[in-house]
DNA sequence: GCCGGGCAAGTTGTCGACAATCGTACAAGT
DNA sequence: ACTTGTACGATTGTCGACAACTTGCCCGGC
């Protein structure tokens, strides 16, 4: 799979009109929805929305279908199309997955004999996360965030993991973006990267499975902001 | 949510049109897929289906979007709709998805306290299981089984996970139905439910998730051993 | 003053038709 | 005999328009 001709570089010569029209309007409703341009609970017209992206309403239909069934969507028949709002039980339900998902992704990649490349991009992940909490910017801190564990799930190798794990970030992303954190605890966040990325390259399984899951627990008490329930038994 | 009003029949008031037609015909072709009605591979004509589901052309796409987001249509521009055919590396990622899906919602039902429905439902399928095994229906037994593991998702309560799992159970049918499984040691996969349902009883977590684990792979090596070589029968 | 019926506006759901594209088969050239 | 060019058939992608539904408001009646 990797590395067929050395001669061809990455997509150059492949594709050309790689993806249907569908796809790339649900990915740029997904993308919004993720930036937080349309908060939860707003509704999609599908002209407005249509004439703005410059496509009919057929592949809009198309796309808007496929979020649903992401379960970004959320459609009442004859009323319209709007973003879910996410309460507390979606956002304890949204880490729980999350932890499944990253989880397994993690116990694939220790597996795995050659790890460098995915500690590689989960320290630059770290490095931008650095960078963005040194200057403040709590935006480029939750995209690094994002990429984190963007990272460790594609390196997995698992497709569906992968194709989960994208769903869950952005519904993490509506979560934080909703309920607005004023001050993140940067520096906890950054050792607790830290830690999962040294995890995973001394091969500590163990290690890495409990901190992913404290880190996720963190994630969700600082969202909610309440009095963390009782954690998962070890 | 359950039993609110006594006089209030399932389903006999509330809905008529709930949902939309995308999602039925989603459901439909789904079915259709797991069912082994659309073996791998087939050209899912657009106009056929919709005159045989009697819908148009709009409705149909959509729901066939829905499909693809769910991975289980590859869609070739300009070339038509094709049912995924999975190769070994599919059937290992299926399992260990699903592997992670139930690991989750098994750790979420233990940490319940009353487990007495959940395990009631898992027995009813283990039931459904001994009378297809003794029969020697193998695709009642592949239904109980499906079932068995859909309950033990559906009773974590997680919308989430439920929603992965549905999708991974008819992949899992999608490997059953192609290399179709002649004479599975059903003996084998008895024990291995009851022990999983007796493990979620007691609350014995690490029971579970080594069997539960165990199970998985015992599948993969099942499923895999049949036809050893991915060669596709071209 | 309150309730029920009816009207109007705006939205989604659905359909049919046109245009663009791809695969295949056949013919011509080298 | 192999390659190249071309025409055809079939399918998908896209668009515009009509129909159905829901919602909110206004008005008449009790």
């Amino acid at each position: 799979m990797a590395g067929s001709s050395p001669e061809i570089r990455m997509g150059e010569l492949e594709p050309i009109d790689r993806r249907s029209t569908a796809a790339i309007v649900a990915d740029r409703i997904r993308a919004a929805i993720m930036r937080g341009t349309f908060p939860p609970g707003t509704q999609l017209g599908e002209v407005d929305l249509a004439a703005r992206l410059g496509v009919s309403r057929g592949p809009l239909r198309e796309a808007m279908q496929r979020l649903v069934a992401e379960g970004l969507l959320r459609s009442e028949r004859h009323r319209g199309l709007f973003v879910r709002d996410l309460d507390a039980a979606d956002v304890r339900d949204v880490y729980t997955a999350r932890t499944a998902v990253e989880r397994a992704a993690a116990l694939l990649l220790l597996a795995e004999p050659d790890r460098g490349p995915a500690v590689a991009r989960l320290t630059a992940a770290i490095t931008a996360m650095e960078a963005a909490a040194a200057a403040g910017d709590t935006v480029a801190l939750a995209d690094a965030d994002h990429d984190f564990h963007a990272e460790l799930v594609a390196a997995s190798g698992s497709p569906r993991l992968h194709r989960m794990s994208r769903t869950l970030l952005v519904e993490t992303r509506m979560c934080l973006a909703a309920l607005q954190q004023t001050a993140p605890p940067s520096e906890d966040l950054l050792a607790e990267h830290r830690t999962l990325r040294d995890a995973l390259a001394t091969g500590d399984g163990v290690l890495m499975t409990r901190v992913l899951e404290a880190h996720m627990a963190d994630a969700v008490s600082r969202i909610l902001d309440v009095a963390p329930p009782p954690a998962l038994p070890a």
